[in-house]
DNA sequence: ACCAAATTGTAGACAAGGCTACATTACAAG
DNA sequence: CTTGTAATGTAGCCTTGTCTACAATTTGGT
């Protein structure tokens, strides 16, 4: 029990295996936040615009059945991300209003990114949807710091 | 019945709720072909490398135990992408090979891309995993065009 | 105040993807 | 050729995410 206690080693003297696993695993756990993050970001935005956010909305936006959508809610409630009482429409918490941020703040990064590269817009939001749950901190760093970049190299060009 | 048979009118003058909840969709699919795809790549590696894929391999490459890798290798059987006999490990279809062939590509470019915007190579790594199966072909494109680009320049600021 | 329509909620089904525990088969060492 | 071990397969359970069908509640128009 002395050495290794916490296995802080990184990826580069592991099992090659181990690491390809560990990669695996973190996208199945992004997978499994990818739903409510898209929810409470969708609540939030209804939220903001309209003043409410009614279980129809949002399953109407997010092309699912209404049933489904209410069941997904209860899981947000459940953990921690949303409250609401029945029949009077869904609010976030403090810890889901925070997330809905976040994911906004990615997918925007993400949909500029794209488009920065050259992507149609409309396919750029597309992809986003997806993309933005498995961008890790660091890459989202690299996709801002790319368009800073590219941004002042524009104006400085028109010198 | 006259009008709307087919309905190919594009996002622009779409419901904008009908626009977000088919890219929701898109999602959605694209969620529930990403285990697949991961398999069959990394059965196509193996093959590749070893010579054979037995299922004890996938599932600790895949980080899952090896009765769930065997579930999901029949789905790949049942959805024409792989085969194999009992006790005699898995193989790919042709179809399971194309597919393989293109993730493979798909992964490379991800990574590369996320490399080439600064971000350390174990996190392109890990990233580039979840990002891969939400990449249109739009987007590879565009992907593989800002490599072609960043190359060059950096070759010709050489002289 | 009433009623019809919209909204919300509940029940029950199904498939996917994960797990553990147990059963079977193959293989290699002796 | 026996036998122990590794690999493979099977069974049964759980959760998530989806649906349809039906029930209950709220709400807006008269
Ligand atoms: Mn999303
Ligand atoms: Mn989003
Ligand atoms: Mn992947
Ligand atoms: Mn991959």
């Amino acid at each position: 029990m002395s050495r290794n206690t916490k296995d802080k080693r990184t990826a580069a003297e592991l099992p090659p295996e181990l690491t390809q696993a560990r990669r695996f695993g973190k996208t199945r756990t992004a997978q499994s936040r990818a739903l409510l993050e898209d929810y409470v970001e969708l609540i939030s935005d209804l939220l903001a615009t309209g003043g409410e956010a009614r279980p129809t909305d949002v399953a109407r936006r997010l092309g699912v059945s209404h049933a489904t959508a209410i069941k997904t809610i209860t899981r947000l409630k459940r953990e921690g991300l949303a409250t609401g009482l029945p029949y009077r429409g869904v609010f976030l918490t403090e810890t889901g209003h925070a997330l809905a941020e976040r994911m906004r703040t990615r997918h925007r990064l993400v949909v500029n990114l794209l488009v920065a590269l050259g992507v149609p817009t409309e396919i750029a939001e597309a992809d986003a949807e997806g993309i933005e749950h498995h961008v890790s901190d660091a890459t989202l760093k690299a996709f801002s710091q790319f368009l800073q970049i590219s941004a002042s190299t524009r104006a400085s060009r028109k010198s």
